[in-house]
DNA sequence: CTGGCGGATGGAAACGTTTACAGAAAGCGC
DNA sequence: GCGCTTTCTGTAAACGTTTCCATCCGCCAG
């Protein structure tokens, strides 16, 4: 065992009650007995067991993070982002991840009460729903990223897909193109679905058909990127330019349409949409949409900070408020062709 | 207030030794009751206060993670590395990151104390003797990455810098180069001086002198590769090949040297150090040292759980044992001449 | 001199668990 | 019927804190 509360008591001749007192800073102490108990509890290496003080005190400084997996920049980003805010206010992270399924969800879920103070959720792939029912009801949870659906939860901080979306299709359009194909991400992802609703309204505000061959599935990834691209490119009607659902998919495009000896940007123009660092060194240069991702985890961490420090009055209430939402910018380089 | 084990007790008819009981599996509990507590536990959506079970039980199910920074691939892999160990083992991960300095160091580690079982510490800025002093000595610590001198720890994970090194070297010298510059990463960082003395080591293998203009000093961002490239190449003895001290750098390099007019690899080649991501699709793209990175976070925590769940005999006592290490890769791309 | 007040301190309850110990009931061999 | 074991269950102590309440003391105003 470490030392405790009480050692430094009996060592200091005083009582666990004044030893506290003195820890924390509250309640009125002598100042000659507050030296001499300082004195002791740093000469013994006295640290408070956290976990005895969050039982009584109902407080663990610490938040949960619900990521879906760590893997790759975004996590990465998001996290940092979540990090920093947190760090601001003093609090600790415990992280939880990799949760394909529902019961392992709610394990995390579960076992983090106790431990945390408030949550930070996100699953792209959870429909709203389950989510509710297995999100702890006392807790204060944030939801990030998007969602299937509208959950009750104090928060949500979400992207700007639909207008980052629409933002790179109108460029394309500007361009000059009029047969533009959209590679989507997976199906039952709500980023993504965002994302192609984004891209059909570009395509109705310019007045360009959108049939069914307007999107070609897929899931995220580089070989799925590859694989859409090169369907896409199959069509009848043969496409000018490619909306990638993100950037993964747009250089997995790339990739396949150059061994297919087609030329990016000249015979067809393909974006993506992340702004990942790879897209910059990439050749060509990457057309894509900046997102702040890191400001997704430090706005979520701010509010939930916020909700944690100031409860709002309906304690356990929903909130309606519409989410959050972290502005998306077009970023032009060589991949579409404007610049070379 | 959540419901407690009490209520559940009550609720059941019972004494609340026996739904713990129940709930852990532990001591023996007739069929019907231990039905009817599962049930009324259920219904009751009750779930056990974490804090409350580790005072008691002196477990946390929980492990610290003390990073410099949790910016970049390379942390992120690390993270994942650990997730992916920790979540087999069923432990959680309580993070924090940005220890500038030897007092952040302490608070955290400070704040930490009776919320996890062990700790897994990478600080490669950090001096040893500080860390002894700052690392709680009840709390088994596994050392991830290179460190300043040796410290007692129960375990330490490091990665093959120095044969990394001198394999990407050795490479460079079979190429016929004979005037190569390492660009070396920051000083008092323990990664990058076990790099810098792989590479005066492949140096002394093949006979070629090490003078002072052998080493030019950086800082392992992109910036700091830059300059220390040009520094390089201005050199009266101007060298055809650059070893940069981690791919950041080298992108620098690469950059810089396209910017004054050399080409890479035809004037000078270049390689870097950790394989990131963008090091495949930047052109030309870089010959540099693989590590699994992911592997050290995955084997230091396999270290630590394995530790805790078997402590061994001398408890707290430091274990000497050499550190174990991730070996390193030679990957052959462009950068380097070697192939087009 | 008395009553009240405020500062310093201690005692003890409380937080939600686990677990050592004790007790009750039941089965069984004699 | 008695003692012993086995199986089940309850009581209560413990974990290390915080905090409410009470106590004590000195001081000041009336």
């Amino acid at each position: 065992m470490s030392v405790t509360i009480r050692e430094v008591a009996r060592e200091a001749g005083v009582s666990v009650a004044t030893v506290s007192r003195v820890l924390n800073g509250s309640g009125p102490v002598s100042e000659t007995t507050r030296a001499r108990i300082r004195r002791v509890a740093s000469d013994l290496r006295y640290v408070p067991n956290g976990a005895a003080r969050s039982l009584i005190t109902n407080r663990t400084q610490t938040l949960g993070v619900i990521l879906p997996d760590l893997y790759g920049e975004f996590f990465s980003e998001v996290i940092r982002g979540v990090d920093g805010a947190a760090r601001l206010h003093q609090y600790h992270l415990l992280v939880s991840s990799s949760h394909s399924d529902r019961d392992e969800l709610q394990a995390a879920l579960q076992s983090m009460h106790g431990r945390v103070d408030g949550l930070l959720v996100m699953s792209p792939h959870v429909d709203a729903r389950v989510l509710q029912q297995v999100l702890p009801a006392r807790v204060p949870a944030i939801l990030l990223g998007s969602a299937q659906g509208v959950v009750p939860v104090h928060g949500h901080v979400t992207m700007d897909n639909r207008g980052g979306a629409r933002l790179v299709t109108r460029h394309l359009i500007a361009q000059g193109h009029r047969r533009i194909v959209h590679l989507a991400g997976p199906d039952g992802n709500a980023d993504a679905q965002a994302r192609q609703v984004g891209f059909l309204e570009a395509l109705a505000e310019a007045g360009l058909e959108a049939d069914a061959d307007a999107v070609v599935a897929g899931d995220f990834t580089e070989a799925g990127g590859a694989s859409a691209a090169l369907q896409a490119v199959q069509q009848t009607q043969q496409p000018t330019a490619l909306v990638a659902g993100n950037d993964s998919m747009a250089i997995g495009a790339i990739l396949a349409l150059r061994e297919r000896g087609l030329r990016v940007p000249d015979d067809v123009a393909v974006t993506g949409f992340d702004d990942l660092p790879i897209g910059r060194y990439f050749t060509p240069a990457l057309t894509t949409v900046h997102v702040a991702i890191d400001q997704i985890g430090a706005r979520a961490t701010a509010l939930l900070v916020a909700a944690l420090e100031h409860p709002a009055g309906g304690d356990g209430a929903a909130d309606a408020s519409p989410p959050e939402t972290i502005p998306a910018r077009l970023v032009v380089r060589a991949s579409c062709g404007a610049q070379r």
